[in-house]
DNA sequence: CGCCGAGTTGACAATGGTTCTCAACCGGGT
DNA sequence: ACCCGGTTGAGAACCATTGTCAACTCGGCG
């Protein structure tokens, strides 16, 4: 739809600077989901220098590249994770935001299913489960 | 965990003005999802005059009413819809955006036990399946 | 019927996440 | 070592969304 196609095959050659190799080196220091502000304060901490805007780009790149997932939080900013970890979804509160981890063999086939019956290969997916808890209602 | 509480038990008295009328009534002219913008550029070609910044207050309104889903475009623009229309979900290309509605009753099944299991109630979620479409892969 | 107070509205400023711009820089093939 | 194109960083630019605040409206009351 937009310009993201690539004729050719794979993208560019993508060189792996100081700067990429630092951002996904932090990808691997946590497996839930984090902002880019919040991955870029990391990186700060961790004494590498890298700047704010690069570090949206290779979030960017490696989103499109499919070794990272994106998601977006309910104030639409967009959050990040590396791929393929135990995979799970979250329950959550709306009113107090506590959340519970879930899985559920069941809904990962039925994506599988539905998404090969439409002869859509390599599938992924986002599932958020939204409720009030016990707590709050 | 915000101040969206309510300690006394319903939120205040909500006056049914022209305004909220119009939103409400253009609503109803579509059963798909449109950004705030959208609605209020539908409202202009309507002759209905109505503020940018009212109509975000009003969507708002409703959406914390439950009388109109929310959802996050993947650029993060929030997009709207009254509820209740046949509830679908999207299966994406990853690639070209190619997009088909798909529904799951096992899914919607399965989210509802999953919340009931923990003491979740008012139960909703959202549910997004990524891959590479026929034509793309 | 006119008056009043709280809820509403609208024009505009302010926010804040994300992207763009562009000159300086760096990696690696020759 | 040299060059060229990909990459970076600082800051400006974007743009959807929210805040501000004076003017306005609804609806109950005297």
């Amino acid at each position: 739809m937009t310009s993201t196609d690539d004729p050719a095959g794979t993208t560019p050659p993508l060189r792996p600077t100081r700067q990429r190799r630092a951002v996904t080196e932090v990808l691997e220091s946590f497996t839930d989901f984090r902002s880019a502000q919040e991955i870029h304060e990391l990186l700060g901490e961790r004494g590498e220098t890298v700047g704010l805007a690069t570090v949206y780009r290779t979030l960017q790149r490696l989103s499109e590249a499919g070794d990272v997932d994106v998601l977006r939080t309910e104030d639409g900013e967009a959050i990040y994770r590396r791929c393929s970890d135990s995979h799970h979804h979250h329950l959550v509160c709306r009113s107090c935001g506590a959340t519970v981890e879930v899985e559920g063999p069941a809904v990962e086939r039925w994506t599988r299913a539905i998404a090969a019956e439409h002869g859509y290969a390599d599938v992924s997916h986002t599932l958020e489960i939204f409720g009030t808890c016990a707590r709050c209602s």
